[in-house]
DNA sequence: GTTAAAAAGTGATATACATCACATTTTTTT
DNA sequence: AAAAAAATGTGATGTATATCACTTTTTAAC
């Protein structure tokens, strides 16, 4: 378990320095879980606790709209964060889901003990600062993907740049994540 | 011109304090620059050496596809942040267009002060982290309304959240932040 | 104030993609 | 190993939206 947390501190000191004594402050604050395939990190309607770092595993946060169909909003496998964000910082009930695509293990960090790590430890507010830039980026990336390419565009750069996570997850789930439909998505390609 | 100093001190103080001694530090980092419309922040190919700050005016971010269609990343306005992100934080060639909508006028910041300021005051890292938390759950809104809405239920979502952006800019610009074509939009309403 | 340029509206037509229905294959459960 | 469930593939058809072509209206430039 202990190398649990070696983990999660080398995560953070791939991007800032900690020493002993922060990070005695800082790893009470993480609380160590595991879920299995299909169970929830969060539920729409109920209160978001905490943000989650993945340790092992692949996580899912998505939407479901009026006539049930599920929207990805992000895959979240190891050594990646993930939340309803959007609750998680109003302190709101859910409005996505987040569930597990494969067991997973993780590390479950409150709004309240990510303020006190940032308030207490400079260093953490930077890593957080740092990564929260990079989460920005990449949306933006999706976002200009969204707006300037077709769906089958959008499939053939997710296969150049995650082609394990294709293999790894059922294709409807890609195509929820792409925004096409799954016999779309089945008649692309060769 | 001092004035404007002011409200870029306002702007932070909004989330964190600063001492006067912390501002006398900051400030000196901030340059102050005017634009007439038309004119560019940064423009594709060129180095990006600021993210800005908008004091006054309107500008837009925007991709260039191959068929020269401009597809609208951001609007940013008083009080927004803006750049090339990823070619800022990456310090590369730009990839896409920033430009003013209407004559604008705004601070620069470049990436090194920009990691000066956060390293010397916690304060202030604590402010982009907050800030850059908020950019990345309103890019995720804006994924998720890509999703899960239709262009016309976009409009009206976009109607009713900024209905003076709306007014204010172009209904060609207004369709490519939505992602749908000037001929659509136009059709949609009563 | 006149001219030029940009924006906006609209019909006709094309197309990428969704939806429905069902067969086949693969994976999971017992 | 058998049965059930989930995933995948594929034809037929429908639809939201794109594109093209042109006119009208509004805004900007001289």
């Amino acid at each position: 378990m202990q190398d649990k947390y070696q983990l999660l501190r080398q995560h953070f000191e791939e991007i800032v320095t900690l020493t002993d004594e922060e990070w005695k402050i800082i790893a009470p604050h993480f609380e160590h879980k595991k879920l299995k395939k299909h169970q929830f990190l969060i539920q729409t309607g109920q209160p978001v606790d905490c943000e989650f770092w993945i340790i092992n595993g692949l996580i899912k946060s998505y939407a479901v709209d009026e006539k049930g169909s599920e929207h990805i909003l992000q895959f979240a496998m190891e050594d990646y964060w993930v939340s309803d964000y959007y609750a998680f910082q109003h302190q709101i009930p859910a409005t996505i889901f987040v569930d597990c695509i494969e067991d997973s293990e993780f590390f479950c960090l409150s709004l309240e003990s990510r303020e006190i790590i940032c308030q207490k430890i400079p260093a953490m507010a930077n890593f957080f600062r740092i990564k929260s830039n990079y989460g920005f980026i990449g949306l933006q990336q999706r976002i200009l993907s969204l707006l300037t390419q077709t769906a089958e565009e959008r499939y053939d750069a997710l296969l150049f740049k995650l082609p394990k996570l294709v293999q790894r997850v059922p294709k409807k789930l890609i195509a929820a994540y792409l925004g096409v439909s799954r016999e779309t998505l089945s008649r692309f390609k060769g």
